[in-house]
DNA sequence: TATTGTATTGTAACCGGTTTCATAACATGA
DNA sequence: TCATGTTATGAAACCGGTTACAATACAATA
């Protein structure tokens, strides 16, 4: 069972092993009744040749990597699902990691794909380490890949001097707060992450500047700050829905604190009639029973194939001037 | 900016690479000065060695396969979190693939594989080339890899001498169909793939199983068969609403199914109280809002998890019984 | 002290490809 | 017929690691 290699398609063809490379790699430059003869042994012999032989004389690959911090989350499955589309299409293979948003795993990947001299990079950062220690063991990390890196999705300050593609959430949660505001909600809470968090930050910004615009003060009793998770979420909408004089609407700022939101809403005998919600990211099955949920449609996959398009256009052309792209989102409203 | 090697190290060091080598593989092999000596100057220079170079030299890698149909559908997305999980605590690095459910894609994805000389596959096979001229040519690549195969999810005949990892789909579709004939219902109908499909049958085969334990006659016209997209879903379930004397409750195959037939329902000015439904699989915001979505919940992380530790317990021992596991599965139900 | 064993390191072969360069075979044109 | 150019192929070096084996130094033992 030992596997086939260059050299016994060479011998039992009768040429070169440096033959059957260019049967393999230019076909053009070789005899045709060769290649044939070559080729006959190939597809006889069952013959592959070798990624890490052909990677390490190369001194090159054809894999990326690819960085998530949440694979089960739908929005990323999105994302994957826009990514493999176009790495496909250039014969690229990619290796995956989930990070779970912890900055540890997202150095750990990194450095196992500059072992892999992966071409490239398509990084959705662990988000809160603009200011910790191992930022600077990231960015240097980085900076070692052969290959070019795109940023997705979180636009964390110490990546800045990457390509990057994302929505932009300050507008997005600023428009989303207004329809609240313009259908007459003035007490308007928000579930979001902690503030180490830059699209915490952003989006928070977002909140404020429709508050400011109509002339409503911000109150941080109806501001809840935790992490981007459901359970996080449940508890600071359970906190939420408690409190006296409770707000009449809600901003969700992802689909996890959605749910989480959603959960306690209806743990308390709520619905979306009596606290009004707009959240970030669509959730398909509700919006396919008419549910009230609100919401910002960004489109994931749309992220994932713009951000793997940016880096292989990269990949050809190093020198091109550094790009930020800005993808567009869409406010749907159901109930208001 | 040229990739830092083992000879750069070497020479820096003043050592042999073998020692260079040995500091990395073997510390214990070597003296404690030269090994500070060594490691001062990797850390200096920032050293990464060669996964391909490592590959090549030691005749086998440290990455494994994972082939999916859907990346983007949530079921696959939980899977991957179970899977990576497991991954990470080997440090093995996961290549992945989406088929979008195209043998074609199956047999590339599987060819790269085997170029790649990974240590094991996770396969989630297209599931319908069991008569198909590319199922000879697929179980030649599988069985041409390095490493052991683990099939997940779909059961698939031409697959069977390989470990697996499943669902008692056909047990869970009776039982949900059984829960339905119990609460009254008689004009059950069905939404699923047609039965070139493996999971397919398997699921009629369940609803076939109640109806026949419960003396009702199967009828042709309350079973609609297409694919396991909410496209053809809508379609199919939208032909059965229509129907004169229709069903009054209905079994939908997978998650995508579901949201086929329930936007086909809602479309029709109808709910899940009018035309009652149990579906394959959970989906996660209905319940939380307390839809009248009953389902049959199937733990797909779990399904990644094991599929996972399989492969790694089977790599330990490769000489071990094949293994054949059914996850255990719980009837959801909300309203009949 | 001579002998044997052990710990540490270096030398060189090897893994399976790619690519440069040299060579041979052949056709072309003078 | 000979010089020249072109095409097809092979020999060998190289990519960056690992490892079997040899060599050396030094300690332990008789």
């Amino acid at each position: 069972m030992k596997t086939v290699t260059i050299n016994d398609i060479a011998k039992e063809a009768g040429v070169s092993k440096a033959t059957v490379s260019r049967v393999l790699n230019r076909p053009g430059s070789v005899e045709e009744g060769t290649r044939k003869k070559v080729m006959a042994v190939i597809a006889k012999r069952r013959y592959s040749p070798s990624v890490s032989a052909r990677n390490l004389s190369r001194q090159t690959s054809s894999t990326v990597g690819v960085i998530v911090p949440e694979i089960d989350n739908p929005f990323f499955g999105e994302a994957l699902r826009g990514i493999t589309g176009v790495l496909d299409r250039h014969n690229l293979t990619m290796i995956c990691f989930n990070t779970d948003d912890l900055v540890e795993k997202d150095r750990k990947a990194i450095q196992m794909l500059k072992e892999h001299r992966v071409v490239g990079l398509l990084y959705d950062p662990a988000i809160d380490y603009d200011l910790s220690d191992q930022k600077k063991e990231i960015n240097h990390l980085i900076q070692e890949l052969k290959g070019p890196v795109v940023i997705m999705d979180r636009n964390v300050d110490s990546l800045r001097e990457y390509d990057g593609v994302f929505f932009d959430d300050r507008r997005g949660v600023c428009e989303a707060t207004e329809a609240l505001i313009r259908a007459g909600h003035r007490r308007i809470g928000i579930v979001n992450a902690t503030l180490e968090r830059v699209l915490a930050r952003i989006r928070l910004a977002g909140y404020r500047d429709a508050l400011e615009k109509h002339g409503i003060a911000f109150e941080e009793k109806y501001c809840y700050l935790g992490d981007y998770s459901m359970a996080s979420s449940y508890e600071l909408s359970s906190r939420m829905l408690e409190m006296e004089e409770r707000s009449t609407a809600v901003v969700t700022c992802n689909n996890q604190i959605s749910m989480g939101f959603l959960k306690a809403l209806y743990d308390h005998g709520l619905t979306l009639s009596d606290v009004i919600c707009i959240g970030l990211d669509r959730i398909e099955a509700l919006d396919i029973v008419r549910s009230n949920f609100n919401y910002v449609k960004r489109d994931a996959k749309l992220l994932g194939k713009t951000s793997a398009e940016m880096l292989i256009h990269r990949i050809a052309f190093p020198n091109d001037e550094m790009q930020t792209v800005y993808l567009p989102h869409e406010i749907v409203i159901r109930k208001l």
